[in-house]
DNA sequence: TTTCGCAGCCAC
DNA sequence: AAACGTGGCTGCGAAA
């Protein structure tokens, strides 16, 4: 046994490091004390969890003075022993640590998910910023540092500084540092000494908020989400491989014809500026740091092309701007979606990507490694790479325009709850409302933007730049849109106000207290709207759980859940789901859109093969 | 050599 | 008076 000793707080702790079998018998007499709540903690070779390449390395236990750092490849029956003890476990981050144990050492997310607190949770119903955005952050060390001990160590940024001494990167550190290394074994057993006394600060603190309903509702959402991201979804493999190499074609053949005009490399900004301007093309527009912008919003016009990429007709196409977006745009596809894939998908080629339940300042849900919420939808050669299991068929349901009904809902603007409840199309609604019976497409477009920048905060500028039309009108599209619907704009006015003489928040319905940043007021429209809309699909992952559906869910993607189903009651079972996400929130209908897609995620979006 | 901020692009 | 919100990720090019 080595035991290693350190001061937190103030307060000496030991870190205890069995060497044999012989020195366990004292992590058992430590586990019979029978401390109610311990913390664990992992150590693993990296983050993705589900690759062939991934390997458990330490599990951690501990309370808030003494750490037992326990090796996976020694003493795995020790640790699923005490895994599997009757009592609460504390985890910072458990949404990772609850798939590393289920899948390593087979103590499943159903088994300790419901006795589990996330420390990580916690802060984030006390504070969700980050560190960038004016917050403490929600990572152990600043939530450590603020609420336990201003000297805890930074111990995710100090082994990286251990790392280069070892001759080991970022990327390689975790994996290469030896396991028995001091530092590596002293800072994992002072992760969950310092879990255990944050849980002891800012767990009474969210109960004294009246938060405890919301945060038990947090951990259960996000148990079930475990239980989607260890599903994972099957990925069409060889599809994957044809469509890497057609899209590297693509993107050589467009970057060879950009050499042409003398762009060595079409993602260098710097270079394509250069040549543009050489080539006597105006770039008006600049970057933050005073860059000229060459983005596609700058160069697929320069190409004679619309932001749908149809030939405009107004113009000769700059020929270097056209292939300039065209091999970006294949470059991309190839390495940030088909790569990835490819990358991250399991022995059985399936792919499991990290769902964030509590992600954003509003809540809203990430899904990242790889971002499946933020695949191409204009296209669907992307989303066909993700198809059904053998005999089923993908099927999807979403909200429709949750979020105008949210803010309907949320402002009880009485002309658009009656517009919602009569069915009619809305932005058309608002367009006839705003420039008469004979209002035009382009007006429609108008009306659209107008109302998308109510929920956004955004001002007649940047509706101007969208929709191309002139202030003028946009502004005037403004004022009759207030005038319409009144009450929207009194609801902006009162957030902001509240905001400007209290507390600089906004508090949702489910009780999410939202910071707003004192120069940004204008946010908290659209900070309530995008945070409930999220609790509602949330919410509609607990009920569809509760109904039996959840074995069909695949991925929640912020106003919709994709799922699969036998083929035969494929229509039945999405139809099903879409009822349980329906809800009367505040006398307005939340209505689904339930569809079949088909064998794959692409089948929704026009595939046929 | 590795890390990091910027620029850009994908989604809702 | 006006104010475009939330994320993930890749490549470049300079800093460390």
């Amino acid at each position: 046994m080595r035991t290693l000793t350190h001061v937190v707080a103030g307060q000496p702790c030991t870190i205890n490091f069995p060497e044999r079998h012989a020195d366990l018998i004292a992590f058992e007499t430590f586990l019979a004390r029978g401390d109610k709540v311990i913390a664990v903690d992992t150590e693993t070779t990296g983050l993705d969890v589900y690759t062939p390449r991934h390997r458990l390395r330490l599990v951690q236990f501990g309370t808030s003075t003494e750490a037992w750092v326990l090796r996976a490849d020694l003493f795995a029956p020790a640790i699923m022993r005490a895994l599997r003890q009757p009592r609460s476990l504390l985890v910072h981050n458990a949404a990772y640590d609850l798939l590393v144990l289920n899948r390593h050492l087979g103590v499943t997310i159903e088994e300790i998910g419901p006795r589990t607190f996330d420390t990580r949770i916690l802060a984030h119903l006390l504070d969700p910023r980050t560190e960038s955005e004016g917050g403490i952050g929600l990572g152990l060390k600043p939530l450590s540092a603020v609420y336990v001990d201003p000297e805890a160590p930074d111990t995710q940024n100090g082994l990286t500084a251990v790392f280069r001494g070892l001759g080991l990167t970022k990327a390689t550190g975790w994996a290469g540092i030896p396991i028995d290394h001091e530092t590596y074994v002293r800072y994992a057993g002072l992760d969950v000494i310092y879990a255990h006394r944050l849980f002891g600060e800012i767990g009474p603190m969210v109960r004294d908020i009246g938060l405890d309903h919301l945060s038990k509702f947090e951990h259960h959402l996000q148990t079930l989400l475990a239980i989607l991201q260890r599903r994972g979804m099957r990925l069409d493999v060889p599809y994957v491989q044809r469509l890497k190499g057609e899209l590297i074609t693509e993107a050589e053949q467009f970057a060879a014809v950009a050499a042409r005009y003398g762009v060595a490399n079409v993602n260098s900004t710097a270079q394509v500026a250069e040549a543009l301007l050489a080539m006597g093309e105006q770039l008006h527009e600049h970057t933050p740091s005073g860059a000229p912008k060459v983005d596609k919003n700058v160069l697929l016009p320069l190409a004679d092309l619309t932001l749908q990429w149809e030939r405009i007709e107004s113009r000769t196409p700059n020929p270097l701007a056209d292939a300039v977006v065209r091999s970006k745009r294949a470059q991309k596809w190839a390495e940030s979606y088909a790569q990835a894939f490819l990358d991250l998908k399991d022995a059985d080629d399936r792919l499991h990507p990290f769902i964030g339940g509590l992600q954003a300042r509003t809540a809203r849900m990430s899904v990242s490694r790889p971002p499946l919420q933020q695949l191409p939808s204009g296209d669907w050669t992307i989303r066909r790479a993700f198809i059904a299991d053998p005999g089923q068929a993908i099927i999807a349901a979403d909200y429709q325009a949750v979020e105008m009904r949210v803010l309907a809902a949320l402002s009880g603007d009485e002309t658009m709850i009656k517009a919602i409840a009569d069915g009619v199309d809305l932005h058309s609604f608002t367009a006839e409302r705003v420039f008469g019976p004979d209002f035009t497409k382009q007006h429609r477009k108008i009306a659209k933007a107008v109302g998308f920048g109510k929920v956004y905060g955004g001002g007649a500028a940047t509706i101007t730049r969208q929709t191309g039309a002139d202030l003028e009108s946009v502004k005037s599209a403004l004022a009759a849109y207030d005038a319409t619907f009144p009450g929207i704009k009194r609801y902006s006015r009162r957030l902001m106000n509240r905001a400007e003489y209290g507390r600089k928040e906004v508090v949702t319905p489910s009780g999410r207290h939202l910071p707003l940043d004192r120069d940004r007021l204008y946010a908290a429209t659209n900070y309530v709207v995008q945070s409930t809309s999220r609790d509602l699909l949330a919410q509609a992952i607990v009920d569809l759980f509760d109904a039996g559906l959840g074995e069909h869910l695949l991925l929640p993607v912020h106003d919709e859940l994709i799922a699969q189903a036998p083929r035969d009651e494929a229509a039945e079972v999405i139809r099903e789901i879409g009822r349980v996400m329906e809800s009367n929130f505040y006398g307005v209908r939340i209505a689904s859109d339930p569809e079949v897609y088909g064998p794959s995620w692409g089948h929704g979006y026009g595939a046929s093969a």
